[in-house]
DNA sequence: GAACTATATCTTGAGATCGAGATTCATGAT
DNA sequence: ATCATGAATCTCGATCTCAAGATATAGTTC
């Protein structure tokens, strides 16, 4: 089973992509350089655009937009009674502190959340879900799900669990430290 | 070598990061839902995003922007004489064309490209690197695959290999139709 | 309890991106 | 030749983001 695995991942399924080209182009212009890094996060950086333009155009059918569902989703998946200080929102969102102050005084005017005063700490305040936020985070997570799905019927079960697993190695020091 | 491979993968070394615990919570809200494909593809965009971030710092010694790295590059490894189409640069920087003509204004003014009229094509443009744009595109790139190679410092080689190769089966779809 | 240091959030101004539409030229059919 | 269609690039206005600094409050040490 996990020899399948490897044998099918390792040696099917050869087409090019951007990035083949890429490192190609750089191998023939910098022969010198090892530049086989960008092998793997040039591919990152790339489908994350692509994955961003796809977003993009689901939610458009919820008008949402993509920063819209990163912060109401947050507070979403946070539970009744759906609230988290803006700091936890950074986090979870990993934009910096004016940009969310932005988002949350729009999202205050379209009526999606409320700002509370923070009953345990007068410098803090809390960023609450309403009613209307949550369904529409609950209704664009559905068309986000089948988007995704699509997206990774490229791969088996086990490649996804493998994939994410390699991922997760690099993601973790960065979630892990101060970053 | 194939199931060490595997084995490492699949068994070690589980840190957690925030998609864990992204994942956990909506099964916790959601548990109707099957959020497996966030497993791999919020991965994919919080990674980039730190990605963003390290870039722009390692970039900002040599005085340049995340953006400008990408056009100078597009332009370094295209070969003597180091020009391209704007169209051929949207392709590679997956930005919209308004964006590339705003690129390339502010890159001629630093005079790190210069634009020079299509000789087999009146509508069109070549986009040509200066000596300079060369040189400033070439330490940027050093500096970039160092602090790419510590990141990946994470993976063995083999595992590297595995995660280009998986990354390509998704990213593919996207370069190899009109997208 | 006064002074420091650290934390949480907000404000501001500059710059970058996007989308839509306008312009200019190429290509192919009639 | 003329027209229609499509392609390549640019213009413009609105929006979004970031970085740096301002403000207010919490802890902590003496």
């Amino acid at each position: 089973m996990q020899e399948t695995l490897c044998q099918q991942t390792l040696y099917t399924d050869h087409m090019e992509d951007e990035v083949d080209r890429l490192v190609a182009a750089w191998r023939r212009e910098r022969p010198d350089l090892d530049v086989e890094p960008l092998e793997v996060l040039s591919r990152v950086s790339r489908l994350a655009r692509h994955l961003d333009r796809a977003r993009r155009l689901a939610f458009s059918e919820h008008q949402l937009e993509p920063w819209e569902f990163d912060v109401l989703t947050s507070l979403r998946r946070a539970g009744a009674p759906y609230q988290l200080s803006p700091g936890q929102l950074l986090t979870q969102t990993l934009v910096t502190s004016g940009t969310m102050t932005n988002r949350i005084d729009r999202l205050t005017k379209k009526g999606l959340v409320e700002r509370l005063p923070d009953p345990s700490d007068r410098r803090g305040v809390l960023v609450r879900l309403t009613p209307e936020g949550r369904d529409r985070a609950d209704e664009a997570l559905a068309g986000l799900l089948a988007q995704e799905r699509a997206i990774l019927a490229q791969l088996s079960r086990p490649q996804r669990a493998e994939l994410a697993a390699l991922l997760r190695r690099l993601t973790a020091p960065f979630d892990n430290v101060p970053g």
